[in-house]
DNA sequence: ATCAATGCTTACTGATCGGTACACTTAGTT
DNA sequence: AACTAAGTGTACCGATCAGTAAGCATTGAT
């Protein structure tokens, strides 16, 4: 099997539809951008959607791969790790190509419920927060394991800082949103009792 | 002075775009939608992205003086108002017609550093956290007065909660996002050690 | 050597895009 | 009654939209 046009069709529409947008970007730009001809991509995609639907699922794969290794890699107890999800936020906020969140702003252009793309964005985000929670259950209070609870609710405000960050970083209103949401989650973290923080 | 047919028309287009996206409806759209004749609209508009500006600019007066009159009802106390924002956040996203954040959805579509139209977007979240901005600095600490950078960090936290919250609503990935922000807000307030909560 | 798969180029479809031209109607002012 | 401002409907502009058709070049497997 060859690396294929396809794949790369693929890397390369994710680009230009990410610093361009999805409606915004024709598929006649997507010839010129990528060289790829019109003919092979109908050949691999039924129609546009089609396309879009295996960037996001390419994005999903590279971004969450990418981001928990990242974590993983700067920390190994859970409290750590927890932390580290802020500052690998920061270190995306960094890179230069940064210009948003993809799914959160797919799911700006095609909004309507029982879009696949729209729910293949939610789909994502239901999977990063299950990546987050994972790490949260592993948590101890000074009075032991956190409860299924606490443990959801806890991930689910930190969560809240991550996406806040995002959006807020992408508007340039908060320069350094990463930063300022770790700070956040330890106070969130000291205020569910969790040890060592 | 008549209502005049322009202030309609920025209404009714308002509604299209919230519920259509801004790239994905046309001209032809807007006509078919408000009744209103394409001649009429570019006697007061020369082009689409003027409409669309006039839109956000009619949309970030409607929803500051919405929200904020909301806040002022809830809580007269600056503690009180501030948690009473997370309250009229939940009304928002209780309202039916809800479908996130207009100013971050537009700056999805139009990315565009330079673009009049994200530039007016990161105005108006500008205007949103001076408003929160101005209930913080008036909280009081056990030791008084909170230092003026203590204030803006501490807006800067509850506003990645607020903003992370309208998102993950509109992405139907928490349903109960703002009574959540809500919570984690108390939690920061506590732990910056404001007075009373 | 042949065959099939894959990709390319070019040209095209009908629909829609943002935007304009023009002739007509309606209402308010003087 | 005459004029003006503001609205309408219809038809149109060139450009672009998503998607298709036909023919040729390249390549790898048999």
């Amino acid at each position: 099997m060859r690396p294929s046009k396809r794949d790369e069709l693929v890397q390369e529409a994710l680009k230009v539809f990410y610093q361009n947008g999805f409606t915004a970007t024709g598929m006649d730009m997507l010839v010129k951008k990528t060289g790829i001809s019109k003919t092979s991509m109908y050949k691999h995609f039924r129609t546009k959607d089609d396309l879009i639907l295996a960037v996001l699922r390419l994005r999903d794969e590279q971004l969450r791969n990418w981001f928990f290794r990242r974590v993983e890699e700067l920390a190994t107890s859970p409290l750590g790790q927890l932390l580290a999800v802020f500052d690998v936020l920061e270190e995306w906020f960094q890179q230069p190509d940064f210009q948003g969140c993809m799914f959160i702003k797919a799911s700006s252009e095609f909004q309507c419920v029982d879009d696949p793309i729209y729910n293949q964005c939610t789909e994502h985000k239901k999977l990063m927060f299950n990546s987050v929670l994972k790490i949260v259950r592993e948590l101890e209070t000074n009075s032991g394991k956190l409860s299924s609870e606490i443990a959801e609710k806890l991930t689910r405000q930190l969560f809240l800082l991550k996406e806040g960050a995002i959006v807020l970083k992408h508007m340039r209103v908060n320069g350094s949103a990463g930063l300022e949401a770790k700070e956040a989650a330890v106070s969130l973290l000291q205020a569910n009792g969790i040890r060592g923080v």
